[in-house]
DNA sequence: AGCACGCCGACT
DNA sequence: GTCGGCGTGCTC
């Protein structure tokens, strides 16, 4: 017998199903992972069995080792992993890696025994001083140790590796592979102070000058006792290895604890069916007959903000179940939908199966098994959970379809969306995008008669939209009101206060997200590594990069001139601070990354604002979803232009989404909303159409610029990128790159760049784009793929690599 | 991308 | 002589 096999060490460049032949004492299975010697190294590499046939080939080599006792791939699964690799241009044993829960994958051990050559090491290997060191460092640790053990006491990954061959090469050590199943929580390191803290201080003391990051730790411990190894770090800059040195010089000590993260679902009571108005019943008696015939064709619903699409889905998972199949509701973020959770939870019990990425490694596999053996059959999750194992699928749910977050920005960079459609396509399944701002494609689609169409033009309980007006922010700051709280917010959040009703205020901007700048020169301090601007946080004092975690204390004093420097841009904080002056004796709730914590979730804030009536919720893009306060009647965003002006196609479309749904928040109880978007420019058209809620005018007015400069859906977008740590090479690559796919191009395709990317500079690494666009030409993906291949083997691209990325997102 | 094989300079 | 330097080409 004959197997071919998808091996993980198969890169992009050279992914190919390659043959095995079958041992006899072995039994396999398409869909069965394998262990396979690879290379001339014979080193062994994970596989997948695609397919098995008769024959036999005397130049084959053996598969080693079946991991699995039944496939863990399905048919199915593997047809979708094929389609991952060729739609996204991933090897197929990455397709097949983000389809299987990460707690399946195998982590392996790698042992190390000293030999009994080994012995006379200090002779054998005395040209070698640091794998002498190493060897005696092993037979200290009883003549065999494992490979983590060994990176724990020499921090230098690469040497020690380079030593190790050494060793084995030498036959001094053997080594031994052993897989793992990572079905493993995940941990978290605790610091605990070892001495008294007055013994810590003194020590800080001394070691002000000498050491000042283990100074800093052992102050901050002598203070709080205990902490996580990563709040350490964050707050004083120092390292693991700083951690390390304290452990070794008995000050403090370091315990591995399990990390509890799950979103814990609070027991609910079981409820009846939705009663739905006789617009959603209209609806959903036309998509229940498409689940029933397993129609193929996608569908698209459009519904406004509070129009109950979320009744419609229950009834058409309750629907589906009815039918003997299973349903899955996806959704952009878990933690940020609690309330649909809970009524998922009350209609479905236990049927329900939820998957996102906070839950441990084991628990995913658990409900992985479970919806697998059929003992689940709705699943809700995030991205990821459109690969979930179901059984005959009957619906497919993508609630918020135009949300960024169901693209994948690893590889494999797929979108939930097109994989969804992919699998109704396969299994007869029916996908349903619901949305109050549907995507432009998705919309043109559903207008093409691609997609069937499904409209709920009005609120369910019977309220008009709210009432948006638009605050100039340019005239606030002529009056001399330089703030984020323009005259007309004050008015209106005062209002809304005595009537005792309340208001949720958003701003989409992280944290508390400012620069420090030089008042003197107007120097920005930059991160050393990337080509972005340090962005100063409040809760530990310093100045941090969000590309590569780069940190350092903040500054007071202009590293150019000496001159004094200052935080500025606007922040929550900064806002929160703003309103308590401007509304005093008003109760705040400040909702962002800062305040959200495992032991203050998401869930409890918003408790605390239902239950406590706190007249104002100011928070980023967290309050602008799925929130549903019936005494809401008035929402504020602080800064619309934020995301209109960034550098993407997308800016338009996205802020307008983002103002729609915050709107939607206000007004869902008895009383009218209204609204108040802050504005720059006011006489922009996408405020004015987001304000007016006119989601067909805005579409009417963006698909004819798509079309006009050939946009997605016009286009399909395949972005290649370059990255390497040298700039001009990354640029020659790049420019080569598009040289030799213009040159065999066919068809009329536009294609840009390259180009720097917006960032630059990321990690010490330069990043470089191009861009093709492309009409559907099948010969064009064909090309890309040969193209891709072939540089990853031309030798004079050495030290860059390079990815495509289909529609991108950022 | 790894990783071994191969053919040249520095030390036993 | 031998070790290991890095250039070259293959991976069932």
């Amino acid at each position: 017998m004959i197997a071919k096999i998808a091996v993980s060490a198969a890169v992009y460049a050279i992914d190919k199903p390659y043959s095995y032949t079958v041992p006899k004492s072995l039994q396999a299975l398409p869909g069965q992972r394998v262990l396979v010697p690879f290379g001339r190294g014979n080193r062994k590499a994970e596989g997948i069995i695609l397919s098995v046939e008769q024959g036999s080939d005397a130049d084959l080599k053996p598969i080693d080792r079946i991991l699995d006792e039944q496939p863990v791939l399905t048919e199915t699964a593997l047809r979708m992993a094929a389609f991952l690799r060729k739609r996204y241009f991933c090897t197929f044993f990455d397709a097949a890696k983000a389809i299987l829960p990460a707690g399946l994958w195998f982590a392996a051990k790698d042992r190390y025994t000293i030999t009994e050559e080994g012995g006379s090491y200090e002779t054998a290997a005395k040209r070698n001083p640091e794998a002498v060191a190493l060897m005696r460092q092993i037979e200290a640790l009883g003549g065999a140790a494992d490979y983590s053990a060994l990176k724990e006491a020499n921090p230098d990954e690469g040497a020690l590796q380079d030593a190790l061959r050494y060793l084995v090469k030498k036959g001094l050590l053997a080594a031994q592979t052993d897989l793992l199943r990572r079905v493993k929580d995940q941990t978290e390191r605790i610091a605990t102070l070892a001495v008294e803290p007055e013994a810590a201080l003194e020590a800080a003391e001394q070691k002000s000058h000498s050491a000042p990051v283990q100074a800093e730790v052992l102050r901050l411990l002598a203070s709080i006792g205990s902490a996580g190894a990563k709040e350490i770090c964050y707050f004083t800059g120092a390292t693991s290895a700083t951690l390390r040195a304290l452990e070794k010089q008995g000050m403090l000590s370091i315990s591995v604890q399990e990390r509890l993260r799950r979103v814990e679902i609070t027991a609910v009571e079981p409820a009846e069916p939705p009663t739905l108005t006789d617009a959603q019943n209209a609806v959903f008696a036309a998509l229940a007959d498409q689940v029933t015939r397993g129609d193929r064709k996608p569908a698209l619903l459009y519904g406004v903000t509070g129009s109950g699409k979320t009744a419609v889905y229950i009834r058409l998972i309750a629907h589906c179940l009815s039918l003997g199949k299973s349903a899955m509701l996806l959704v952009p973020e878990i933690a940020l939908t609690p309330q649909l959770m809970r009524q998922m939870a009350a209609q479905f019990g236990e049927e329900v199966a939820i998957l996102h990425s906070a839950l441990r490694l084991g628990e995913r596999y658990d409900e992985w098994k479970r919806i697998r053996d059929g003992k689940a059959r709705v699943v809700i999750g995030t991205r990821s959970a459109v690969f979930a194992p179901l059984q005959n699928p009957g619906l497919l749910i993508l609630d918020e379809e135009q949300e960024h977050t169901y693209k994948s920005e690893n590889n494999p960079r797929y979108h939930a969306r097109e994989v969804a459609i992919w699998r109704g396509a396969h299994e007869g399944a029916l996908v349903l995008l619901g949305s109050a701002t549907p995507s432009i494609e998705s919309m043109y689609r559903a207008k093409n008669g691609d997609y069937s169409l499904y409209t709920m033009p009005n609120r369910y309980n019977g309220k008009a939209l709210p009432n948006a007006e638009i605050a100039d922010l340019r005239a606030e700051l002529r009056a001399g009101n330089g703030g984020m709280i323009s005259s007309l917010l004050r008015k209106r959040l005062h209002n809304c206060r005595e009537n005792g009703e309340q208001a949720i205020l958003f701003l989409n901007r992280r944290g508390n997200s400012r620069y420090v700048v030089c008042v003197e020169c107007g120097e920005v301090p930059q991160c050393p590594r990337c080509s972005v601007s340090l962005t100063y946080h409040s809760a530990n004092g310093r100045l941090m990069c969000h590309y590569c975690g780069y940190s350092q204390p903040n500054l007071k004093r202009c590293p150019e001139c000496g001159g004094p420097l200052k935080p500025i841009g606007a922040g929550t904080q900064k806002v929160e601070q703003e309103l308590h002056e401007k509304l005093p004796d008003t109760e705040i709730l400040r909702m962002d990354a800062d305040t959200v914590s495992a032991t203050n979730t998401h869930e409890m804030i918003l408790d605390r604002f239902r239950k406590e009536k706190i007249p104002v919720l100011l928070g980023t893009q967290m309050v602008a979803k799925g929130l549903d306060f019936p005494n809401v009647t008035l929402v504020g965003v602080l800064d619309a232009d934020l995301t209109l002006y960034a550098d993407h196609f997308r800016a338009a479309e996205v802020t307008f989404s983002q103002i729609a749904q915050v709107i939607g928040r206000a007004g869902r109880g008895s009383r009218d909303g209204t609204a108040l978007i802050q504005t720059m420019t006011p006489e922009h058209t996408v405020i004015k159409l987001a304000a007016a809620q006119d989601y067909d005018s805005f579409y009417e007015q963006e698909i004819a610029l798509r079309e006009a400069r050939n946009l997605p859906p016009f286009s399909e977008i395949l972005q290649v990128r370059f990255s390497g740590a040298s700039e001009a090479r990354v640029a020659s690559a790049a420019a080569a790159f598009r040289r030799g796919f213009c040159a065999n191009l066919k068809s009329e395709n536009a294609v840009l760049g390259p180009v720097p990317a917006p960032i630059p500079r990321v990690n010490d690494r330069f990043l470089y784009r191009l861009t093709i666009f492309n009409q559907g030409d099948p010969s064009v993906r064909e090309l890309l793929t040969a193209m891709l291949r072939g540089f990853a083997k031309e030798k004079q691209f050495r030290g860059v690599s390079a990815y495509a990325d289909v529609n991108p997102y950022e």
